[in-house]
DNA sequence: AACGATTACGTAACCGATTTCGTAAAGAGA
DNA sequence: TCTCTTTACGAAATCGGTTACGTAATCGTT
């Protein structure tokens, strides 16, 4: 059984004082003279007396939690994320409950109603790919519970928004294969769903559009999975070309991985046969031979900014004012390591 | 402002009845009339009445939450785990509220703290480094809250723990090295101090001894940073002994990656000049070339079974049982990769 | 001395549920 | 018809706090 702690009513009984009293006594009521207020004091020190949370709780509905729900945990990036959240929510007096839908909705609505009976004060989510309906969100909307989503969000939801700017990115990874000077870009992307995947393909695109190169459709591939055997085999065949690229930006580094070892087995040179860019900046991208450039994802930013953004409103929620909805980008790095340096010396 | 929930109160104001009688209502008490409970039934529905988490935790005295707390949320092993407790809790309808200490003692007691006064219901958690005392989770035990320490635990406390086998591990890998009939066989250790990296070098040792192969100091070298620029630099002090091993074991994959970086710099190839096995078996290690033979550790595992036995203490807390703590030490996996693979064709 | 002002508390209501106990009304049995 | 048992509900206490309001006792003022 768990031990009972000392309440206000033992410290009130010990001293024949009412209940109120020690309250007042506890916070510094002007109105309780100092000897009361120096005995309460001493024996809620003696005790160790700490508030029940779960009193609070009820008498100012709050609960100082906000969720946190994720596709999935184990992912460089989100784990990131959830490590900047963690540190801002902590600086608030705020803890974080975390959820993982496994890129399932139906565990997502399932959680979500789990986050709304512990009465979370607000609620920080990266969707689900399978999530195109959003009842189970705008319950939380209609409570009063302040929404932000991050990095997956939906174009259903008119809620702040903080997500990385993709295209930006990608288009600034590409203009850095051409300022080095390389004229046949291929790009291996993701699934043609995802928005990232899009984002960091029509980037790809602009940027080469900008630079008066014209876009060749067979120097595009498509990854579903985005593991390193199927960047291996793409770049496998975009080698195979009449005229095969001297240049691949990859959607994420894992597939940049197997591009580099399709490039090697080819008995090809990189980055002075063919040059390699990633996306995401993993932590292998620099433990690589040669090591991978890559476009830095600031995970622990958005985090951050997520959590600051979910502050700002469940404030506001409890002031009454209201705050429009924003989208926030948050910017990129291309971090230059030597897989994507043109004339290197070697 | 947070919009209310219907409560008791507003149902049983709209029948005319009291609170209890709807509350009643709700669970199917016996003395409850049919018509009543139809009545109250289709009023809940109608409303979409939940029970409000706060009055129940304050009058269970129950959270139905625990907490886990681990030095860094940004580690695949870590997140591993994460994951694995986060599944159990769901299942046992638990939420899993998360903190990190940053491998600091002082940011694990102030935790502890809040963990407290939440009144989580149990604690998971992966000490720091730092820490040596642990007052502030003998706290916990006093008050009735079962704690189950995971990974890095602590001599000093009696309570359940579930940890690696880290020796066996090391063992295996290093008895594999030697089944494929390397001889000269070197190890590239961790810290001094933590525990994993002393028992993987016992494990290292004692296969060593086992298999009448004599130690040799000269082929164990440290690396306090655990990155793969410090594996790199140790790979090639053994590389440059006049007598060079054939086969390295590392503490971890990353300080695999180095070593391998450094056999491919000397022009020597890998399995065949210098086989190597790493540890932990990231996801990287598959993707590397030739792929990495590692030590796989059951992270999720450990979740799993960490949480297992929290919800079993916390089970027995509530009905007053007691449970003797033990220790669980989990199997690592051999993953046998090309990178130690003797008499390889290539 | 009578008045209002101040000091220092206590009473009661409340947050939203659960649970023990009590009881009016209806039905059953003699 | 009178008592006894059921049936179906309400009252009150409880969990551990907070807060609006009331008030006895003391003080200073004229």
């Amino acid at each position: 059984m768990r031990k009972s702690q000392v309440t206000l009513k033992d410290i009130a009984k010990m001293l024949g004082v009412s209940v109120p009293t020690v309250s007042r006594a506890l916070k510094d009521y002007p109105d309780i003279s100092k000897n009361t207020k120096k005995a309460v004091k001493e024996l809620a020190e003696k005790y160790n007396y700490e508030p029940n949370q779960f009193a609070l709780n009820l008498r100012k509905n709050k609960s100082n939690i906000i969720g946190v729900m994720v596709p999935e945990i184990v992912h460089h990036f989100f784990s990131t994320v959830i490590s900047g959240i963690v540190e801002v929510a902590d600086r608030e007096g705020y803890s974080v409950m975390l959820f993982q839908t496994n890129e399932s909705y139906k565990k997502e609505v399932r959680e979500a109603k789990v986050m709304l009976n512990t009465r979370v004060d607000g609620l920080l989510i990266s969707l689900s790919n399978e999530t195109t309906h959003f009842s189970h969100l705008e319950e939380f909307i209609e409570k009063g519970v302040p929404i932000v989503l991050f990095d997956k969000v939906g174009k259903g939801l008119d809620v702040t928004k903080v997500v990385v700017d993709d295209f930006t990115g990608a288009y600034n990874a590409t203009k850095h294969l051409i300022d080095q000077g390389f004229k046949q870009i291929a790009h291996i992307r993701g699934p043609k769903n995802p928005l990232n995947a899009i984002d960091r393909f029509n980037g790809y695109k602009k940027a080469l559009e900008d630079h008066h190169i014209p876009f060749n459709d067979e120097f595009v591939k498509t990854c579903a999975g985005v593991t390193h055997e199927e960047g291996f085999d793409a770049t496998l065949e975009l080698l195979k070309l009449t005229n095969p690229p001297d240049a691949i930006f990859t959607i994420t580094d894992v597939v940049a991985i197997g591009a580099m070892q399709a490039i090697k087995k080819s008995g090809l040179k990189i980055p002075n046969d063919v040059a390699v860019i990633g996306f995401s900046d993993w932590r292998m991208a620099a433990a690589v031979e040669p090591p991978l450039s890559s476009v830095k994802q600031p995970g622990y930013e958005m985090g951050k900014e997520s959590a600051r953004l979910l502050f700002e409103s469940i404030r506001a929620t409890e002031d009454n004012r209201v705050i429009d909805p924003t989208t926030i980008e948050l910017k990129t790095e291309v971090v230059v390591r030597e897989s994507s340096l043109k004339n290197l010396q070697n």
